[in-house]
DNA sequence: ACGGGCATGTAAGCGGTTACATGATTCG
DNA sequence: CGAATCATGTAACCGCTTACATGCCCGT
């Protein structure tokens, strides 16, 4: 269902086409809720056949845009002062990281080598796009600075999974070196660039 | 694709019944990635079929007890050095956190209150779970010490969306007392317990 | 003129959830 | 003896992905 209601939360920002909210999945959304361009053609359908939706505009090569409703606005509205349904946060790399045992030493290594410098990259981009977002690059409308929150999030998200990596890749090392388990563990926070 | 491997990296870990790894992902693997037992159970007779997996014992109440086969540990381990195909975050309330421009302060105030309690209750739960692991609970084989690595991965998201939260209330209540944003953001890490 | 991006869809299939269904065993 | 938990499954349905399909418009 969060899908429904992401697309009702995008349009309550303003009246946008598929097309444009697709883009929107991909360059920012999508880490959080990833969605393919045949979910959101599908769901937009049916939210306009609910009359949450309605198209106000139609330009060049088919284009529909759409606009929210007021019983859109407030179904988005309730969705979001319910308590929240599902708290996973259903990730690959976590899940792969449980199976860590399975892999010889070098493979560990290099295994988290390659994760710490992803999520570094990745806590760079989204640090750049805040960048942009701070410098009125999308305007100043309320929409932007609530975008920002999440962007934060995954800033923060980022850069604890660069420390835990490095961490992690550090732990498989000392454990090669001596035979036990030897735990500095947290609380050995570096400092940042 | 990944309950499958999943599967088969618990069963590498030592022989289980399909109950008991539905327990497993219950209580640890569930954050990271959700499995309900009917989909344990059918993955579980596909896995058989195709001859990663047999049963070695069958005990009381049809209990059916797996054993990963030579083939299935190929399988695990080839996936395992694979690159990561999926690299999203699925979750509901990151996803919410985008549409915070649609509530009044006050829920805004009342939501991050609520979210930074979850995260710290839920970084207490996992903190006091590899306690139990690192007391050698479970034993000291070297799935528990692999399993401490991913539990420290959600011990530190869970703190990092501690802190977001507290951070993103605050910025909302300082943008309704003055008009703009003023920025502190990320640098002003408080203390831990 | 043509290539790339804009723009919207359909169809098949898989992964996953929810509800239903059933029964055995253990413990108090 | 009854309740809780152990234990495995089936069926219907939904959400989502991947591949296929089509065509238009804009910039170079």
């Amino acid at each position: 269902m969060s899908l429904r209601y992401a697309l009702l939360g995008l349009l309550a920002a303003g009246p946008a086409s598929g097309y444009d909210l697709a883009r929107r999945f991909r360059d920012v959304l999508g880490i959080v809720w990833p969605a393919s361009h045949p979910q959101i053609y599908l769901e937009l359908n049916r939210l306009a056949s609910a009359k949450y939706i309605a198209v106000t505009d139609e330009g060049p090569r088919g284009r529909k845009e759409y606009s929210i409703t007021p019983e859109g606005q407030e179904a988005v509205h309730t969705w979001l002062t319910e308590p929240v349904s599902d708290r996973s946060f259903r990730n690959e790399a976590l899940l792969r990281s449980f199976f860590t045992f399975l892999l010889t030493r070098q493979e560990q290594t290099e295994s988290f080598a390659r994760e710490s410098e992803y999520y570094r990259t990745m806590a760079e981009n989204y640090r750049k796009l805040d960048q942009r977002k701070a410098e009125g690059e999308f305007g100043d409308e309320a929409w932007v600075s609530s975008a920002r929150i999440t962007i934060e999030a995954a800033i923060r998200v980022f850069d604890a999974l660069a420390e835990w990596a490095e961490w992690a890749g550090e732990q498989t090392n000392e454990e090669s070196a001596k035979g036990s388990r030897s735990s500095s563990r947290r609380g050995t926070k570096r400092k940042r660039s």
